[in-house]
DNA sequence: CATTCCGCCTGGGTGC
DNA sequence: TGCACCCAGGCGGAAT
């Protein structure tokens, strides 16, 4: 479920934990999936008595890097969160990574579908040089947003989810964005004007500003839910216009929002305010 | 180059 | 209660 703003609201609580300067002690695996099948071991080996130096987020991965240099990734995926408790605290069955600190509190992926990723090896770097630009960084200009939709013949909705063009939307931003635009999921890339690319910018920027200052989007209270590192659930979730709202009118022309199948991935949209034409 | 389909997993909701 | 079915915030690989 993490898109950007719930990574960055868990990075954020990251940065609030005392985590940084700290090192770590021991690495512990319950689902090989998550590591690729790196052991605990053989993390623990090359992780032990390293302290985080940063921690940043990279689209939708979340970036530690250590004092001796060396750099790791952790995807949430689908239904990753993290938790951050004392050693003892018991297991729950949901998690799969435990990263153990010197001041013996445990960094805990709690990831019910199991489709999170951890690695710390030389694929960073790969992983990192593939991600498209951050829609928050300064470079995201209506003219580099321009370049990237009329070099491309693509459906809008599949090109904002492809995160080597830009890195961190996903399939909330998406849909909320284009309807801020005005512009229908399956239009193609190519044929925006100026004013609706930049109108399409804006609407990227107003969705992920206001999704990161409510502290991401909490679409229940599941299992799969998101919630930050300390519990907290977000509170955007009552500002979307479109996701998740097939059959309710449309706040903008009451029509009532569809919901269709785009890229193998469930879409929302109002036919009234985002005409394909 | 773009699109489509599948697999990876568990859990929540709905309808019978 | 039970069961069948559909859906889910992501992504990588294969086929077309
Ligand atoms: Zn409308």
């Amino acid at each position: 479920m993490p898109e950007l703003p719930e990574v960055q609201t868990t990075v954020d609580d990251l940065l609030n934990l005392g985590i940084i300067g700290r090192a770590v002690k021991r690495v512990t695996v319950a689902w090989p999936a998550v590591t690729g099948s790196i052991s605990g071991q053989n993390l623990t080996s090359l992780l032990r008595t390293k302290k985080f130096a940063h921690i940043r987020r990279r689209g939708k991965y979340i970036l530690f890097q250590f004092d001796n240099g060396r750099q790791s990734l952790l995807h949430l995926r689908m239904s990753g969160r993290l938790k951050f408790v004392p050693l003892h605290t018991p297991v729950d069955k949901h998690e799969h990574l435990r990263i153990l600190l010197d001041n013996d509190m445990e960094l805990r992926l709690h990831d019910p579908r199991k489709f999170g990723r951890f690695t710390a090896d030389e694929t960073v770097k790969a992983k990192l040089a593939r991600l498209g630009i951050d829609p928050l960084s300064k470079a995201f200009t209506r003219r580099a947003l321009a370049e990237l939709l009329l070099n491309r013949r693509r459906q809008l909705k599949p090109l904002l989810l492809d995160q080597s063009v830009i890195a961190g939307l996903g399939n909330i931003c998406a849909d909320e964005s284009l309807w801020l635009a005005g512009l229908h999921p399956q239009r193609l890339s190519a044929s925006l004007k100026g004013e609706e690319i930049n109108g399409l910018r804006s609407g990227i920027l107003r969705f992920l500003k206001s999704s990161i200052a409510r502290g991401g989007t909490s679409l229940g209270n599941g299992e799969q839910n998101f919630v930050s590192v300390s519990s907290k659930a977000g509170g955007n979730q009552t500002r979307l216009n479109v996701y998740g709202r097939a059959g309710r009118p449309c706040r903008r022309c009451r029509q009532l929002i569809q919901r269709i199948v785009v890229a193998q991935r469930g879409t929302y949209y109002c036919p009234r305010c985002q005409r394909k034409r």
